[in-house]
DNA sequence: TATTGTTATACTCTATAACTATA
DNA sequence: TATAGTTATAGAGTATAACAATA
């Protein structure tokens, strides 16, 4: 008889997810979508809103004068096609430049304007304002893992010389 | 002399990534990109691959039968336009059925077909290995840790219980 | 022959709104 | 009035292949 009452009154409440319960994929791939629409609707307006090549772009062409972009489709995990419409839009929106490199006529620089460096320190604060306060619950030491081993990580997948290392100009 | 020659040997050496150096949000965005590529890939033919929803649908459906559309929609994050679209998918590969709910005329209930029972049993072990290998080079204690702590927050964004708690049935 | 940037295209995902039928 | 599912559509992202210019 109680098996027959409790149908579905909370149908979240009893949901187990199976494997993906120990998948750290599952958990990457939804916080991904949840984190990217917070971003997004934390920078409504701003240029830089949408998709996930723009922000870093900008604070890398920002932070490193006449970098290229094929060092940028690396570090974003995209490849050139798609990097050429990231930089079209934003040269269009006044953001960037490009220049032919000093030293192969293929290859280009990217330098910031006067509105992409404004753009880019208005941003900065808020990138990682939102980043932190979108895990309320956890604390600075979980947060302090968490930076680490995922900065770990990706440095391996883009192939950036591990942390504390990238002051010394590597070998090839 | 030394400064001169330091060119662009290997551009990837000495770029540093600004703020989203201890930017979660960043390092979650990025490693999503990467490791659904390789979870796409690993699943290539699989009818699964793709797409961020099937995976956990299936598992879901085969581990709830009679589930709810618009419950899976809020586990995995998506309005219920895009659910329909996933369901339909599903369906046409012979993966589930849909039922009217017998409770509510409003509603559907999905139930695993023979074909979609097989297709969970051989993605499960695959998802969970390919997750694991894909962080090749963390320890087993700080993967648990990632688990606890990404695990409760994405139970956080999408109003599961806590942890440990999700054997009762809760109040609403 | 390999690399940098470019263009074109097809495919998928995302977001939004409006619609239906039930409750 | 609110909810579950559906349909339609515009916009953005993704993947792929081919191309020109340069190295």
């Amino acid at each position: 008889m109680a098996d027959e009452m409790k149908m579905q009154r909370n149908p979240m409440a009893d949901i187990g997810l199976d494997v993906l319960e120990d998948t750290l994929s599952f958990y990457i791939r939804s916080i991904n979508m949840a984190i990217s629409r917070d971003l997004d609707a934390s920078l409504d307006g701003l240029e830089v809103a949408r998709g996930t090549g723009k922000i870093t772009t900008l604070l890398l062409v920002d932070r490193h004068p006449g970098i290229r972009p094929s060092v940028i489709a690396t570090l974003i995990q995209r490849d050139r096609s798609a990097m050429v419409r990231l930089v079209d839009q934003m040269e269009e929106s006044g953001l960037l430049t490009r220049e032919v490199a000093p030293d192969d006529n293929r290859a280009q620089g990217l330098f910031i304007t006067g509105r992409g460096r404004a753009l880019a320190a208005e941003i900065r604060p808020r990138v990682v304002r939102q980043s932190r306060e979108f895990f309320p619950d956890i604390t600075d030491e979980e947060h302090a893992v968490l930076i680490r081993v995922l900065g770990r990580t990706y440095r391996r997948i883009v192939g950036l010389p591990p942390a504390g290392k990238n002051k010394t100009s590597g070998e090839p």
